[in-house]
DNA sequence: TGAATTTTGATAGACGTCTATCAAAATCCG
DNA sequence: CGGATTTTGATAGACGTCTATCAAAATTCA
């Protein structure tokens, strides 16, 4: 019925060389005529062989060795990443993959830079990490795959540099979704939104708020763009000041980080005044429990679990120099106070 | 720095005892004093040895072979997992797996039982199944299980039987979100929604209309349940004439299939008249153009590409008899027009 | 104590691939 | 044609685990 599967050695016979040669051949090795090259492949499309890796790797001792370079700071998004990371690396020893996680200061391309240049000088198989928009940036990235490190872009992408893949949500995407969300929650009427980002300069907030305005078009108007560093204390009072000045608001779309602040903010409106609806991003320990709480209505969430997992396939893939597959951008998730992930209420407390 | 992960020699050196005493003690065999078995036990805690799968999968050929049992019919939602199943299937043979897809016929709980104990038989390392809820079911659950064949029940799941894990969403949360949509969608403003399921006995239809009506507690009012039996023409036929008769329906709410029957009905409504909102489940073909196209406004997705990754990870790791990760319930999805996966749509059309 | 039983040790071969080596054969080029 | 070069074949050992076998040692029990 089903047979053992084909071994390189079956190849062989069947092309009519030796094991020598087909191992030459599968493993790219120099010295093999082009006929014999061919009469190899050929055996292999004939009999589906296909390599044995559990073997290969045993043979060569293989053990993966990845780094994860994340931005450090009190950032709660990236804090529940690592933690992710953490985990998936115990996890991954069993299947002899290790994670080196490491972290650099946010927001500083030399630090990154300098973080990368020191990781190309190690043997390792793969490097993912979170990318600014610079050339420095751009350059490291270069020098890795120079060296044949294979490279995945984590949250924020680098289009034009030599990274194998990204992982992430399409910010666009994010912000036209919001936008509907927005649409929706008016039943209808018309309303003006107060858009909060960290900085316009950074691309991802940036994309998010041209998404939103995209699908709300003409019929909503919006209040002056806040830019609050992605700082609690900073954010607090930017919109505390703008919901006093401008009573026509009727919702608050924040794009960037700092929420921890808008919670707070929320927190001291008088509660028998209706709010602006509230929508931000990132599933994280205070924004879940404001939205258990209805202090704000949406959570768009761009699964870190899932883009942890993703890195993960992407650069062993890559190691073994197959091909990717899942290449399609992160959905951004919308979360409801109803459709909140019950298992992950624990691990959010306990890493925040 | 990092040196070689120990292996079992190790242990059986650290121990004190030969490497034949310390194979008996990790796999289980008899013939091991209990001062030896707890040597070996503290040599593994110490070392932190890990079992290296890829050795010993090479070692006994290892293939592991599991059967997924899913419903055969038109319906779009298992038509798309069949069709991700046999992706998997053609990725995973790289990794010595081997996926058998089956098919009975659906709400035929007599057939599904019947494959189950043919299933029995067969050498399998694990078996995957949309299980119908009844004690049939349960026994061919049960005598699965007897033969030491894990179960992993698949979208529809049986809590009382010994299934190891299911693998879906909980309907009760998927209505409660669908609820809140609702509500979120009248802008505050009351409403009549139209319930429609396939059965009112189907337990997970039956589950999804009390977590919208948690939700929407005593401000909305409901038209009378239709049962549309998953069938288009049925669907299609009963909404007509529901719209017809209480113009007061302001949300339609379809927890079963059948949903091309709606599309069609919505198409055919005057395109002036303000339609009702529509919410549905599951990412089909037909239910995507129709949120493209602005007929219907949310889809519930249960994301089957997640629910397929699982199911191969909870089979792969019961079958190495590991700890299962990621046992909650998979969180459905909310797909508006604007976070509709865009590589997605190839598939889809491509299987629809 | 002595025989029966249980536990332990030592070891060999297999799984499929990788790496390496050396000799033999085929091809190239002046 | 003959020497240099390239290509091929044959094979051995390693990776870590599993399975099996056989003999030796320890323990149990009459």
């Amino acid at each position: 019925m089903n047979r053992r599967p084909p071994t390189l050695s079956d190849v062989a016979r069947r092309a009519g060389v030796s094991y020598a040669t087909a191992d030459r051949v599968v493993n790219g090795r120099a010295g093999v005529s082009e006929k014999a090259a061919r009469k190899v492949h050929a055996a292999i499309k004939g009999l589906g062989y296909i390599r044995n890796v559990a073997a290969a790797n045993l043979s060569q001792q293989r053990l993966y060795r990845f780094a994860i370079v994340l931005p450090s700071g009190s950032n709660a998004f990236f804090q529940r990443m690592q933690v992710l990371f953490a985990e998936a690396a115990a996890r991954l020893l069993a299947d002899r993959i290790s994670l080196l996680i490491e972290s650099v200061e946010a927001f500083d391309p030399k630090a990154l830079t300098t973080r990368m240049t020191a990781l190309a000088e190690e043997r390792l198989d793969g490097v993912a990490l979170v990318a600014s928009d610079d050339e420095q940036t751009a350059a490291g990235i270069a020098a890795l795959r120079a060296r044949e490190i294979p490279v995945v872009t984590l949250v924020s992408d680098l289009p034009g540099s030599q990274r194998d893949a990204y992982v992430g949500i399409d910010n666009v995407v994010a912000g036209r979704t919001v936008g509907r969300l927005i649409r929706m929650a008016h039943g209808g009427r018309r309303g003006r939104v107060l858009p909060v980002v960290g900085a316009l300069s950074a691309r991802d907030h940036a994309e998010r708020l041209t998404g939103m305005r995209e699908v709300l078009g003409g019929d909503f108007d919006f209040a002056p763009v806040l830019e609050g560093r992605d700082r609690h204390e900073l954010v607090q009072k930017l919109i505390g000041d703008a919901l006093a000045d401008d009573p026509e608001i009727t919702a608050i779309y924040s794009a960037g980080a700092g929420n921890a602040g808008l919670v707070r903010l929320l927190d001291s409106l008088p509660s028998q005044a209706t709010r602006p609806y509230v929508f931000l991003h990132e599933l994280v320990p205070h924004s879940r429990r404001a939205l258990e709480e209805g202090r704000i209505d949406v959570i768009i969430d761009q699964r870190p679990e899932e883009e942890v997992a993703r890195v993960v396939e992407h650069l062993k893939l890559l190691a073994d120099r197959r091909a990717l597959v899942r290449t399609d951008p992160i959905v951004p998730t919308i979360f409801l106070r109803e459709n909140l992930p019950q298992a992950q209420a624990d691990a959010l407390e306990a890493a925040g």
